[in-house]
DNA sequence: TAACCCAGTCTCAGATAGAGACTTTGAGAC
DNA sequence: GTCTCAAAGTCTCTATCTGAGACTGGGTTA
């Protein structure tokens, strides 16, 4: 049985189950992280902790307002660690938990498939935007 | 080195190469296929080729034109063939290309994690949003 | 004295998603 | 003959989300 046909069966489950979007895992967890800041934040974190403004400066064309957004979702799903120092100016450090680092492994796989396979979709992009 | 260490090596490699979010290979992959139903639609299709309509069925929780238009990006990046048949009325079949297949793996192992990992996220999304 | 940094919050405009009516042609029910 | 449904979408309207950028307030630097 390849990977295909294991997801395959496992979205047969689901749909067996009756499953909603709330209680499903994959919808229930992919609906928050599968955004576009969100795994790359777990990227950037997984470096090491950093402040908030040093995350500003890595990801620039993130807002403050949704990079505030995603660290507090992050934050709630148990997936990053926020460390506040009542110092002044407040000092506030955001690390991965032991559960934000074990999702490294899959995210991983992710991020290979990605770069091996970018050049293929681009291409196919552009055949498709030429087409059009 | 564990997969945490090597993500945080791949981040420092982009950095450091400067790559905006278009040349990104994971930033320009994942901005796209990362979004809330194309990771639910290749696991769709991962049982088999699919019409419209039955995705439809099988997903009753996404409009019609999100469908078209996650169908017709996935197309587009070469993970979904589309197979129109020019009866009356049209018959459409949608199915995964090899590099959608190839995709499969990846989004396996995320699968994986989240069918382990949701019911810690649940308890600790219940207990953040009980101490808010 | 002025400017800048910390970690955000706030507001406003623009982009995006969802709900649901509508299309055209053929097939089946009555 | 007519009624209704289904195919695979498109269209419009509204609700939600996102981004840009101004603002906060006390301390440090020039």
């Amino acid at each position: 049985m390849d990977a295909c046909e294991a997801l395959g069966a496992k979205f047969e489950l689901w749909q067996a189950a009756d499953l909603d979007s709330s209680r499903c895992p994959v919808r229930g967890l992919l609906d928050q992280i599968g955004d576009r800041w969100s795994t790359l934040l777990i990227c950037a974190l997984a470096v090491g902790p950093r402040r908030f403004s040093a995350l500003h400066r890595l990801i620039p064309d993130i807002s403050k307002r949704m990079l505030t957004q995603t660290l507090r979702t992050l934050e709630a799903d148990g997936l990053v660690h926020r460390d506040v120092q009542p110092t002044v100016p407040p000092s506030v450090t955001y690390s991965l938990t032991p559960l934000g680092r074990s999702f490294a492994g899959p995210l991983l796989g992710l991020v290979e498939w990605a770069e091996t396979h970018f050049a293929a979709v681009l291409q196919t992009r552009s055949e498709t935007k030429r087409a059009a």
